[in-house]
DNA sequence: TTAATTTGACCAAG
DNA sequence: CTTGGTCAAATTAA
């Protein structure tokens, strides 16, 4: 807990701890929220309270990041930050999942002259992130008695958007978790996850739970904090376009890989 | 009738 | 050959 005016990675570890006490804990708040009939204001209120606290958080570990980098401006090879995953560059993210040769199979000629994005989240409730998607596959892996489910955006053949998701179950916990994987931003302006409180997306997708999400990056399960962009680019009071992959205003937390 | 999902086959990379 | 991603016919739901 010692966290001294010059220790900025103390600082970040603070940040960081708190936001995922806080994280860790806004699924309940979602459960008990959708439990009840009418949520009750004192939820609804909790609720956005959460959604501003990470945001806050969100700033705070950008602008703790950033003055770090600028004390030791060079000396970044070391991963000083181990909780905070900067954001990967589009490149290494490809190369995670794309660049990797992710022993894909027919793949799609990846990016053809376009940009390519990937990244992977953990959640509980991996079906509810504000875009439609229609399933087309399914196969069971291997070892694992889980399967994984294939989706692609529902305006693929409309409008030509490229996103798809990978849903797979990661083990048997009361909620289980599931590891989603992200391809490609939507192109299709298809969100239609813009209330404030998780709001409800019924449509196709099974039923959405909440908003809950824990970005990892490839392979590790590292938790990733919110993009460590340009502090000063990020607007206070609506990040929100909608070629983001999901909303972050809300819950934060996502990151382009 | 139309649209979405399921499911097994197909295909390519390792 | 195995694995994993996609296709497409069959099935189901609205």
């Amino acid at each position: 807990m010692a966290c001294r005016p010059d220790d900025p990675e103390g600082a970040v570890r603070e940040v960081t701890r708190v936001y995922e006490l806080i994280r860790n804990h806004q699924p309940l708040l979602l459960h008990h929220q959708r439990q009840q009939e009418p949520p009750s204001s004192t939820t609804q209120l909790a609720q956005r309270l959460l959604g501003e606290a990470l945001r806050a958080l969100n700033i705070a570990l950008s602008v703790i990041k950033q003055q770090g980098q600028q004390d030791r401006s060079s000396t970044v090879a070391a991963s000083p930050l181990p909780q905070v995953l900067s954001s990967s560059s589009p490149a290494s993210a490809a190369a995670g999942s794309n660049g990797a040769a992710r022993s894909g199979k027919r793949r799609k000629p990846a990016v053809e002259g376009g940009q390519n994005s990937s990244w992977v989240k953990s959640t509980p409730f991996p079906y509810d992130d504000g875009y439609e998607w229609r399933k087309y596959g399914e196969k069971r892996i291997n070892g694992t008695g889980f399967t994984k489910s294939y989706f692609r955006c529902t305006y693929k053949d409309d409008k030509g958007c490229l996103a798809t998701k990978y849903v797979q179950q990661k083990d048997n916990s009361d909620p289980p978790e599931f590891q989603v994987t992200y391809n490609n931003d939507h192109t299709c302006n298809c969100n239609i996850n813009n209330l404030p409180t998780g709001g409800a997306a019924d449509t196709n997708n099974p039923p959405p739970i909440g908003h809950h999400e824990t970005v990892l990056q490839q392979e590790e399960a590292t938790v990733v904090l919110p993009p460590l962009a340009d502090v000063s680019a990020i607007p206070l009071d609506d990040l929100m376009p909608c070629d983001q992959p999901f909303p972050i205003a809300d819950h934060c937390v996502t990151v382009v890989a």
